[in-house]
DNA sequence: ACCCTTGCCGAAACCGGTTTCGGAGACAAT
DNA sequence: ATTGTCTCCGAAACCGGTTTCGGCAAGGGT
């Protein structure tokens, strides 16, 4: 049954192994491990002469012998459980770079599993503290409530959150300020003169939802403008739902002459209403997304739209989560940052008001009606 | 120096061990051992009783712990090497996605690394063999001369492709089929009644780009015509070098009525193109792209492409890479897949001929030039 | 009845580290 | 000079497995 493995020979390799480091300073391997890890009954003099000899002959100790003993392997682990509209997917390349080179920067690597449904992630979470194959997650798309959170809160397993979330206790976390990019958005299409502006969210089990719906208030509040109930929508993800949202508030009596959206594809069912409607994005209706999706810059015209910097948010939870495994504090690992407004053709000044865009679209709509029979 | 790490106490968690199995048993754990990896010097009652109560008893070795001797540690490795227009990116979730699972079934992880350029790229596979990270690799993008191949082949370091490559010795791969999928474009378009027919091909230092041209040249002759060798460009990657290949084949005496696409990036800029001379795409002038990317299915019309489960892929891949590690032979470990043709509104019957087409093109240009100054 | 295989398993070393324990030596205090 | 404390390191156990080696018992041949 057994056939012969092929041979790596990296078994035997040239590693520099603790004996080697030992025999070669005249100590035994369990005083170089000690020197090397910082106890102190070690004296300062050896520790450096220890360093220097490790530096200099190129000892790295071997991850997997020292996690059987210590339970750690330096890995961080990353658990993605993908939807079917996951607004990420397209900077999971960039994602995925920042956290591997800051993490490679440190000597550690990056486990990546996934998972199809979030019973199946908790499992793959077990699997993999268990199997011992990664040291901490980071955890992205949180929700308001949890459960990876409770999960590993409970199990004692560090981790960092990409993204807030309802009870903050035992997190540490890196988070973009996307409050503040909905507020700035409102603000921008304020003084282009709009004053109906809508807002179409996103799925409001996700965190992110309540803070950009508080950030479109705050800068509604900010410009002067009253926040109309009716013109904010929430659960709008994908471009179809984008789409049914905009032509039900287009349908108004007072339809919105811009509306900002807490998601790009959400945006582009937009471009399909307007399109339908026959109507001119960027003159006739206003429209500001965020993510910064590929498929924004394809289209003509180009969304006006807030990009991340995918790369960096890796690197910086990748970071932050070493320093949790070392076992720094929580409430010490919490940073943001900002998305970048990236100015596209679909906002400007309105071409006319609420009352000017909604008689337009009845006229375009009898002009249709008045064609298709 | 030393700060307190956070307490995992899955250290000393309800993991079984070897021992605990043995005790169980009344062996001892060397001989579990030899039972469970299917050594010759064990009967097959006792084999039997250990497999029992292993998998009563939930044992599941702990890979780390197993590495320190054999040095491998049940993990696929999978370095990736960005560069800026890379037509996998968009799909690179799936990819991992099929990867991961497809691994975790055989109880394997993933580890992945990234790379900013090829030598780096190289060391990064040097420093997770060394560091017993990764028991092998899947290499995707293959070129047709692969540093990549060399290193590990010369290290004897397990692999596989993605995609093919000049020299095949000591290689398992699994690939899409290009070539297959080009000449069956170029079918359809004879069809439709196309006969002047262009290539726009990818960057040659990739494998795929001379199966793709060959796939081509093969559909051309089946189809009865001649590949025009001033049709077939290549090196066309980017949105921008796609737009300015098919400015330059629209300005041809004879220009093309139908463009195939090794990249749909490239296809992209057909649209700018055909945009720019006031051509109808579908009618005018046909296009083809190929590998599904989201931006095509977004765009008016939508591209006509070829489509490639990169899921099914990446879970492919891995069940080779397994497989090699356990010491398959490279050459009893070679699969290939087809593309799908995703039919979208780019291609069909020619409006008019390449004649035809050259006036046409002509009576825009003097429309615009007069209307300009 | 004797020796020689052969099959099968226990014992122990080993992999490359970490961690505990104890003791040698330096130094200060009595 | 003796005792006590403190510093610093060696020795050895340990982590959870794998692999080598040797030996016991059963079976086979003469």
């Amino acid at each position: 049954m057994k056939t012969k493995p092929v041979e790596t020979r990296a078994g035997r390799g040239d590693r520099v192994r603790i004996s080697d480091l030992a025999e070669a300073l005249g100590l035994t391997k369990g005083t170089v491990s000690r020197a090397l890890n910082d106890y102190p009954d070690i004296s300062e003099a050896t520790r450096r002469r220890v360093a220097g000899a490790a530096q200099r002959m190129g000892y790295r100790p071997l991850a997997t012998a020292q996690a059987i003993r210590t339970g750690r392997v330096r890995a961080v682990g990353l658990v993605m459980q993908l939807e079917q509209h996951d607004s990420q997917r397209p900077f999971l390349a960039d994602f995925l770079r920042g956290i591997s080179t800051a993490a490679g920067s440190e000597g550690w690597t990056l486990t990546v599993a996934t998972a199809q449904s979030e019973a199946e992630g908790l499992e793959t979470f077990r699997r993999i503290v268990a199997d011992r194959k990664a040291d901490g997650f980071i955890l992205p798309r949180t929700k308001v409530r949890d459960p990876r959170i409770d999960l590993l809160r409970d199990r004692r397993v560090p981790f960092v959150l990409y993204g807030r979330t309802g009870n903050p206790e035992g997190c540490a976390w890196f988070d973009i300020l996307g409050e503040d990019a909905m507020s700035e958005a409102v603000i921008r299409l304020a003084d282009h003169g709009h004053r109906r502006i809508a807002f179409l969210n996103g799925a409001t089990r996700f965190n992110y939802s309540a803070l950009r719906a508080r950030g479109f208030r705050d800068g509604m509040a900010a410009a002067g403008l009253v926040a109309d109930p009716d013109l904010m929508l929430s659960g709008v993800v994908s471009v179809d739902e984008g789409e049914a949202a905009a032509r039900r508030l287009l349908a108004l009596p007072e339809p919105p002459t811009a509306i900002l959206c807490a998601l790009d594809t959400a945006a582009l069912g937009v471009y399909r209403a307007a399109a339908a409607l026959g109507l001119d994005l960027g003159r006739d209706l206003s429209l500001i997304g965020y993510d910064g999706i590929p498929e924004a810059a394809a289209v003509t015209p180009t969304l006006t739209s807030f990009e991340v910097d995918q790369a960096e948010a890796g690197a910086r939870l990748a970071r932050l989560l070493i320093e949790r495994c070392r076992g720094a504090s929580a409430e010490d690992l919490r940073e943001t940052a900002h998305a970048r407004l990236r100015i596209g053709g679909t906002d400007g000044p309105p071409a006319q008001d609420s009352a000017g865009l909604a008689a337009k679209i009845t006229q375009k709509r009898n002009e249709t009606r008045g064609r298709q029979p």
